[in-house]
DNA sequence: GCGGCCCTGACACGACCCTGTTAGGCTCGG
DNA sequence: CCGAGCCTAACAGGGTCGTGTCAGGGCCGC
């Protein structure tokens, strides 16, 4: 119930080497026979066949699903992204702006050290 | 209170051709002046700083970043990418694959219709 | 035991990203 | 009105990404 390398990209769209560029991204890890050989079950052909269509549909790179993978394992980095992100883009109205960049910057310091 | 972009490159560290940039990539946007200036507001200044610090503590490209508000512009490219991550890299025991298969794609069917 | 796979590592090469620089034209302030 | 500064658009060059290909060396099945 394990595929070769080779098996594996015929059946799935992508060239051995594209294979080993996956793995090397860590989104599609398969197993290792004792010799080192990879070895796709089905979990890893649907996986590389799902993110085949999803780059399609997406119009996204690799490297992007990548960044997504590297988000998912440093929820730091991503937290520091949404505090970013969900910074008022406009000062508020009636706050000096030395008040209002002494708060954010406290903002940003409590949610950074959470 | 609005500063002109090259004020803006000189208090934030960043050069005039990387605010345009930044820009491009619809990270900060500052107003505009009626004949088409750019305008810096505290808040944006504040937001190039705090963005510059991001870069440098997580090792982030500006790229990445604009991939991250891609995230947040485009829900359902997010969902995609969590259904994929959260597929089981491995099929569950005690069931074939073919209903494993078909249980997956049934899953990504109804969270990308949602 | 040998032909056909697989492994890792490396080079290659186009495409695109990042950043600076320049050109040509408009705008601001004194 | 004139010098300094802004605008957009474009080119340029070093760097990285994606992908193929090759070399040198193990592993597998008939």
């Amino acid at each position: 119930m394990t595929l070769t390398i080779h098996e594996a990209a015929t059946t799935t769209g992508w060239s051995p080497r594209m294979l080993r560029y996956v793995e090397q991204l860590g989104l599609v890890e398969p197993a290792r026979s004792k010799a080192g050989y990879r070895l796709y079950g089905p979990a890893q052909l649907q996986r590389l066949r799902t993110l085949r269509s999803l780059l399609e549909t997406h119009g996204v790179e690799l490297g992007d699903v990548g960044f997504a993978l590297r988000l998912r394992r440093e929820p730091e980095l991503t937290a520091a992204l949404d505090t970013w992100f969900d910074t008022t883009p406009a000062a508020p109205e009636g706050v000096p702006d030395g008040d209002w960049l002494a708060f954010e910057q406290d903002k940003h310091q409590h949610l950074l050290h959470r």
